[in-house]
DNA sequence: GCCTCCAGTTAAACCGGTTTAAAGAGCATC
DNA sequence: GATGCTCTTTAAACCGGTTTAACTGGAGGC
């Protein structure tokens, strides 16, 4: 483990100043041809790689891009979301010498705090910002701290942010289609926390659809998007005097846990009870009866945030924002139509 | 967003010099109390917080820490154990103003591409190595690399590096009783894929722990912890001429797959086969029935790894190994006698 | 009163790049 | 042959810290 070479050895070899390397490489003009291949050649013998400290110390950019994370209400522990959009994520970065930087915000702090952070120890260029809130507070906090942002999605208020959107309404409307087209008019639904705008928006998106087949939500509950939330809230629409017979969940999590609320209540789905959920995550698939869902493409989604990001990051005005394909609707054995 | 002060200024507000500033700040002795006194009064009406990057430059740091994780057979996509372990590493990195670099190995490379990368770029002081393979070249590389690691859990070969361990044994053994006290004696197994330590460890466990109750796995199918082998390996296993009657998975995922396969294939669980797995996902206590599986505690593993790998990276030689509190049994539901 | 010693402080070099202003070379112009 | 101009190249400043070696001023010893 010899010392890495520096720019000033790649000097010394082609017979250049630094400076002259520093343009080489960064294949900046005003330097003949025969110059930029010798300096080229010379850096290619030592295996010179100009050093990202340095760099980072004299262009003042981070070459790292920010991630902040809430871990606390175990949403992350087995959110099929942020593993294949970190992938997606880094599929972009990797090809462009980026890091990827994790602030996972423990119990104690506020989400903000993250952010502060990585703006203050100027560790990222640019922050994803996921999971919106209505009048997102953080929105302001970034302008404020003068860091770059994207948003998933599209938030409610201004931003100055540009925003990679993935529709949720085409597939909310396709599961109501699918329900209301095998016979059920009973069809219930277990939202996610009213805070956050996708939360809220497939709610909309679930009444809309409902009420333009002439139809009304038998009931809404509240979930936390936790398996234990699932269980809860199915628990209490099949106490209702007139259960639904169909039950539409924010996400997989609470549909897999809700099924299993159901299954030991002693109904059988989908024979007594349709179930869906929203995700399509690994084991909507595997899970018996296999649970109809809705698939977003999250890998995808990291690729277009990032890029999407880079974009504003290096300086770019007015980025527009991106759509990606709306998520569609998977069938799957746990809906049938309605018992008689 | 006005530009942040430098230490420049800070020295000028106290009168002093730069140097005085940098040794005050890292509470080197040599400064009079006084003076000290008054360099801290004057950074902190300033607000000044040393840059990172200058930092890093001049004492070739990265104050930060890196995680490798391939991403390929969606072994991520819903693994409980990163999330929570990433969670307990950066409780103690925010500590101590660290940041998490995440690098995300893709479908085209191997995975010593992202370890050698971290290197390169010099992007971090020191790494977690997970999943350890037998005889692991990973470690070799590092070595090479120059790059502090530190494992997780006890690798096969000669290894410079301190490891935190959790012992996986107990859990199983624990398991492999549980099925024999409620009176089973044609246990079957799923191990995890050969090539990981910690799934021949579990699987040789298991081995031993029938043994010691005088008996023999009744077949032993090889997974490659996703919800698909799941499936796929239950199938196998309930195929046999002489069925088991309990199933041990080696993670919850294929645990619960299982569940739905031996759902799908017309058996109630547990009453027909017992089904028991490993990880106590969140998962694991909501689906039906209940999954008997063993906890270990992720959080806890990150938080005694980051703390670990920072000794090491502060120079400490001769880190010892950490042991973690071993998993422990969770009996539910879907366990119970074996069908007459 | 002079020399030593030492605690306290500072100037300057350094980390490894980028960037700017200026110098130098080569050639055409008058 | 001096002047001007373009094309290359370089020296030096700079980013914002850390670290080393040298320099203070005052106390203490003789």
């Amino acid at each position: 483990m010899t010392k890495r070479p520096t720019i000033a050895d790649v000097a010394r070899r082609a017979g250049v100043s630094k400076g002259s390397v520093s343009f080489a490489l960064n294949g900046r003009p005003g330097l003949a041809q025969s110059t930029v291949d010798k300096i080229l050649a010379a850096a290619d013998e030592l295996g010179w790689r100009p050093s990202n400290r340095a760099r980072s110390l004299s262009v003042s950019k981070a070459f790292a891009l920010g991630l902040v994370i809430t871990r606390d209400p175990a949403v992350l522990s087995s959110d099929p979301f942020f593993p294949a959009f970190i992938a997606g994520v880094e599929s972009v970065l990797s090809t462009r010498g980026q890091a990827l930087v994790l602030q996972v915000v423990t119990a104690g702090e506020s989400e903000e705090d993250g952010y502060r952070r990585l703006a203050q120890d100027a560790r990222v260029d640019g922050v994803f910002l996921s999971d919106l809130r209505h009048d997102d507070p953080r929105i302001g906090l970034l302008v404020e701290l003068g860091l770059p942002a994207v948003t998933l999605n599209r938030p409610d208020g201004e931003s100055p942010f540009p925003a990679v959107i993935l529709d949720d309404r085409p597939g909310t409307g396709a599961v109501v289609e699918h329900l209301v087209g095998l016979g059920h008019t009973r069809i219930a639904q277990v939202a996610g926390p009213p805070a956050f705008v996708h939360a809220t928006a497939r709610s909309t998106a679930f009444a809309e659809a409902l009420a333009a087949a002439g139809l009304e939500p038998v009931a809404v509950e509240t979930g936390d998007f936790t398996a234990a939330g699932g269980i809860e809230t199915t628990r209490r629409l099949l106490a209702l005097p007139e259960p639904p017979t169909a039950i539409f969940y924010a996400n997989d999590r609470m549909a897999i846990a809700g099924l299993g609320a159901a299954q030991a209540a002693g109904l059988t789905v989908p024979d007594d009870l349709s179930i869906a959920g929203f995700d399509d995550s690994e084991l909507a698939e595997y899970v018996h009866p296999g649970l109809t869902t809705v698939r977003a493409d999250p890998f995808r989604f990291g690729e277009a945030a990032a890029q999407t990001l880079n974009r504003v990051v290096d300086g770019d005005t007015d980025v527009p924002d991106v759509e990606l394909p709306p998520a569609e609707l998977v069938v799957r054995r746990s809906t049938a139509a309605p018992p008689l």
